[in-house]
RNA sequence: GGGCCCGUAGCUCAGUUGGUUAGAGCAGGGGACUCAUAAUCCCUUUGUCGGCGGUUCGAGUCCGUCCGGGCCUACCA
């Protein structure tokens, strides 16, 4: 065997600002799988990782409970270790960047970026609210937007007209802190002048060692391709953060101190453990593995490197991004019940069909991958519960007292298959290609039941004068059961207790599936896996949306100060700065969910689809009962000049029609007119509403012209 | 508008440096078994490999183009 590689291993730095999620364990599942197999493997490998505590969001979450920033990350800390100790994801040293540790290294990063001559200040006016005391990113101020007076816009661009412009210059601001309107206030920043290391990066990044290909097109055609603007790495006071030492009242932005949280979550590890932190960050004999998603990329891929190499320290030797979780095909959502925190899954489901399942579908891509709950429950039921498990359980009683045959019998090379597909098995693991592991790993499933089926050992059973053939036959199955739960072990370690358990044998090497276990008893057969029931995940779904029903309804209680709460990132770990993390604001109020019930949302269609509906401004020139009709009036509508339709609207119990002359409605211009009972219908009011009394139409603000089309 | 990724059986996906009649699992259909968590085993149906054009003796695999899906980013690439 080759000598042991030396490996250290982080994931992204959960956010403490709110609980862990599905989406988020995606990446600490991947991890830990890849870690647990490094370890298996013989390798020194070890897994950091830490709370990332900075940033306004905390400052405001912690404000909002009125405890201390401190109290605050402290609890979410806790919540965190709970939750992946849930999910078997085992750290080697799982810290906080609010920690001393910490401190200590951003101040020698920072000093060697100034010995480098890499940092320069300069002053930026912001917007500012006076009355929190805080300065404004651009995502916590709204406003009208300067070029087409669009309302409810952010502070960096429109989402109805495209226009990109800075807080500053939006028409009416308010702080979404407060409500307050920002005063414009200047402060000076600093600032990392990273063009320097342009070329640095560029080889770096392009050498395709590091990232995966798509990644190093992103970065080439999105910031290497140009000089690369300067990194505002400062915030003035009042930040939740590491003060900037030779910059009182200043502090380092999060995404400072956050990866460099990486090597000081190493050193508490080396602390605890008496190992040395240069041996890990300073030998390029160390392979360094960083697993991020891919909304966190280029953090990871120009900025990190760049601060390990301004430092002095190994730059990573891979940095394996992944992509977002979607359920059904769709984005995570609250409405959904798709938002699904690790607490809650734990309440109903077992983790290790999660592990199961994410290993499934990983490939070492970029990619989205999608959480189907019918094919979750088949894929575990059948590949799980029957292929693997049904193994042991359908022969390890019969050989309870036997024990194992002291010589391992002839299987027809079967063993000897298994072991020889170790390496490929490895490998796929190694490229982070668990997709295809899981799938190598079936196939020799389905290779061990069909011996079993055709040797009949409980026909054997019954024949006293065959017991050694029963035992045989027993061995060799119990072997390739074993062989297999070695190769899925980094996967499912629950399992792999309970096969220890049935042997009587540790399982701790990889190295184990090439010889088989001979001579020793077998315990009494336990229940290893349930089967996956569907009412489980839909039990936990449900109550995913109580709780989000709970929480707007709370929200709508205590709505005098909204606050700016940042839960609700994509899945992949949110690590997050001030730009990054989009701060939504739970809205106050408590809108019912009936009406989407009622009637759900129709199929996605295509912006041609929408383009084919013709909805116009049209003015109500006349409004007439229609005697014999209980629901319709008659009404002409006017597009302007002589342009002018007939439609019946089924408005009558709701409307008054001489309320409805003159006023502005919104039609279907182009629908294919009807005939009905008492004439043509030339298109359709665009209305609301159950029916009956309960109809609203849509109106329109003042300024839109009969004719006008709606886009 | 630009960039990247993707488009193979009903579903999830494999298809190695282009090479013979395109595969697996699941689902579906038929049969068998009863040790096992209504698990297992055997047999079995299905594909204009998104469309078109090109290179080649030969293309799912290379090139071009178009269509469709996703993501990222914007009058910069």
């Amino acid at each position: 065997m080759s000598t042991p590689r030396r490996i250290l291993v982080t994931s992204a730095l959960p956010y403490a600002n709110g609980p862990i999620h599905i989406g988020h364990l995606v990446e600490y599942i991947q991890t830990d799988i890849w870690v647990r197999f490094q370890k298996l493997r013989g390798n020194e490998c070890i897994y950091i990782c830490a709370d990332d505590t900075h940033g306004t969001a905390i400052m405001m979450s912690a404000q909002r409970t009125q405890c201390t920033e401190e109290q605050w990350i402290k609890q979410i800390q806790q919540e965190h270790m709970r939750d992946f100790a849930g999910f078997q994801i085992e750290f080697d040293n799982y810290g906080s960047t609010n920690c001393p540790e910490n401190y200590a290294l951003c101040k020698e990063f920072w000093q060697a970026f100034k010995d480098a001559g890499l940092i320069e200040q300069r002053e930026v006016t912001q917007l500012f609210d006076d009355q929190q005391g805080i300065f404004l990113a651009d995502r916590f101020v709204q406003g009208s937007c300067p070029h087409c007076d669009a309302e409810d816009q952010y502070g960096d661009s429109c989402d109805q007209c495209g226009a990109t412009y800075s807080a500053r210059e939006l028409k009416n601001p308010t702080s979404t802190l407060t409500g307050s309107v920002p005063i414009e206030k200047s402060a000076d920043h600093l600032f990392i002048m990273i063009e320097q290391l342009h070329e640095f990066l560029s080889d770096w990044s392009q050498s395709g060692e590091h990232l995966q290909t798509e990644i190093a097109n992103y970065l080439q055609g999105h910031f290497l391709h140009e000089p690369l603007r300067d990194w505002d790495i400062s915030r003035p006071a009042p930040y939740f953060g590491f003060e900037i030492p030779d910059h009182l009242g200043h502090f380092w932005f999060v995404w400072w101190d956050a990866p460099i949280g990486y090597i000081a979550s190493t050193q508490q590890y080396c602390a605890r453990t008496g190992g040395d932190l240069n041996s890990w960050w300073k030998n390029i004999d160390t392979e360094i593995h960083h697993f991020i998603g891919k909304d966190i990329t280029y953090f990871h891929t120009l900025f990190w490197p760049a601060m390990l190499k301004v430092a002095d320290y190994t730059l990573p030797t891979k940095v394996h991004i992944h992509g977002f979780l979607t359920v059904g095909g769709k984005k995570m959502s609250k409405r959904d019940g798709t938002f699904i925190k690790a607490e809650t899954y734990l309440k109903h489901v077992d983790p290790t069909y999660l592990r199961y399942f994410y290993a499934s579908k990983l490939n070492g891509k970029v990619d989205d991958l999608d959480l189907n709950i019918e094919e979750f429950v088949a894929k575990v039921n059948s590949d799980l519960v029957g292929k693997v498990v049904n193994l042991a359980s359908r022969t390890a009683k019969f050989v309870q007292e036997l024990g194992l045959a002291t010589k391992y019998p002839d299987d027809g090379g079967l063993f000897a298959q298994g072991a020889a597909a170790g390496e490929a098995i490895a490998e796929a693991y190694e490229s982070c290609n668990y997709n295809l592991a899981m799938r190598l790993i079936m196939e020799l499933a389905d290779e061990a039941n069909p011996y079993v089926e055709t040797h009949e050992p409980w026909k054997l059973r019954k024949d006293p004068a065959r017991q050694d053939e029963l035992q045989n036959i027993c061995t060799v199955a119990i072997n390739l059961f074993r062989q297999i739960i070695i190769y899925l072990s980094p996967v499912l370690p629950e399992l792999v207790e309970k096969t220890e358990s049935l042997l009587g044998e540790q399982l701790n090497s990889w190295e184990q599936a090439k010889i088989p276990l001979t001579g020793s008893p077998v315990a009494k057969f336990n229940h290893m896996l349930k089967r996956l029931e569907k009412k489980d995940l839909q039990t936990m779904i449900d109550e995913t949306r109580e709780e989000n029903d709970a929480q707007a309804a709370d929200a709508a209680k205590s709505m005098a100060n909204p606050p700016a709460e940042s839960t609700e990132n994509q899945p992949a770990p949110p690590e997050t700065d001030d730009a990054a993390t989009e701060p939504t604001v739970d809205h106050p109020y408590s809108d019912s969910d009936q009406p989407l019930k009622d009637e759900p949302l129709a199929d996605e269609i295509s912006f041609d689809d929408f383009m084919k509906v013709d909805l116009r401004v049209a003015r109500v020139v006349k409004a007439e009962h229609v005697e014999e009709a209980n629901k319709l009036l008659k009404l002409t509508l006017s597009l302007g000049g002589d342009e002018t339709r007939q439609v019946f609207a089924g408005i009558k119990q709701a409307y008054d029609p001489a309320d409805l002359e003159g006023r502005l409605v919104i039609m279907v211009a182009n629908l294919a007119a009807r005939k009905m009972r008492f004439g043509l219908s030339e298109g359709m009011i665009a209305a609301a509403g159950p029916g009956g009394e309960e109809v609203f139409m849509l109106a329109i603000d003042e300024g839109a012209l009969p004719g006008q089309r709606v886009h």
